[in-house]
DNA sequence: CTACGAGTTAAAGTTAACTTTAAGTCAAAA
DNA sequence: TTTTGACTTAAAGTTAACTTTAACTCGTAG
């Protein structure tokens, strides 16, 4: 089977330089895996972390925010409610992000329509639409 | 009227600290405002700036994304034509992390209901809903 | 008058997330 | 057998977005 990638294979997939790779393993996000004349040899399990990791990463975790989850969900406070309680801080989080992103696109799009040759005036119409947004 | 806030003011205002306001001006983001006794006094202009850069910068934009943003808007390549292609592109960027956010939510929900006790098995079972998802 | 608090500057320091570099190993091709 | 190309390491460098520091200037309270 294909427990035989070496780096630069990893790399290739998921578009990262094998020195980003190194790095993940260096910080304890992706764990170490086996070699072969000491060149790291890469299999499925890694390859899903990463996917894991990757797609965090797009929506915004930071590398560390990822450690937690990892670590979060692993060592077990028996059920895995550490987990638990960090994966909803995470979808809250993530709701706020989406809202924001909400918002700011109204203000772009709001802003594509206005004739104001300042971005300024701009501004001072979205801040007064404002308190409709939120509520 | 109120076009006499001292920096600490603004700062405190938008939750900054006076360092970065300062930043924003040297990197061009605000503009250079009036000065009593060598002091910067901001009037409501600048509020109004600050408004939209921390709304831009918490949806994720970069400051020279920002400063792109205000520059497009200005110059005038005639109507703003610039500015409207510029928008148009950020809009479609806001629209790809919305995506993103809301497949992180729906990966995290999904791995809270999962009894995997390790996070490598659950990144498999989300790899293989992947394509689903997509369509 | 002097001491205080808040402002000013230029320049150096910080953190995240990597990349680049330098120096070395190794297997396979020429 | 030498060269090549891909790997290895540790350490230094990079970029963004600020913050911190050091040295200085004000106006005002005591």
């Amino acid at each position: 089977m294909a427990n035989n990638l070496v780096i630069s294979d990893v790399a290739r997939v998921f578009g990262l330089r094998p020195s980003a790779i190194r790095y993940y393993e260096q910080i304890g996000i992706l764990p170490p895996p086996a070699r072969r004349n000491g060149q790291r040899r890469y299999e499925k399990s890694a390859l899903l972390r990463l996917a894991v990791v990757q797609r965090a990463r797009e929506s915004g975790f930071t590398l560390s925010e990822i450690r937690e989850l990892f670590f979060g969900f692993r060592p077990a406070m028996r059920p895995p409610q550490r987990w638990r309680k960090l994966s909803e801080r995470k979808i809250a989080e993530l709701q706020t992000r989406m809202k924001r992103l909400k918002m700011m696109e109204t203000l772009l799009k709001r802003m594509q329509d206005c004739r104001c040759d300042a971005l300024d005036e701009c501004g001072e119409k979205m801040l007064s639409r404002r308190s409709a947004e939120r509520a």
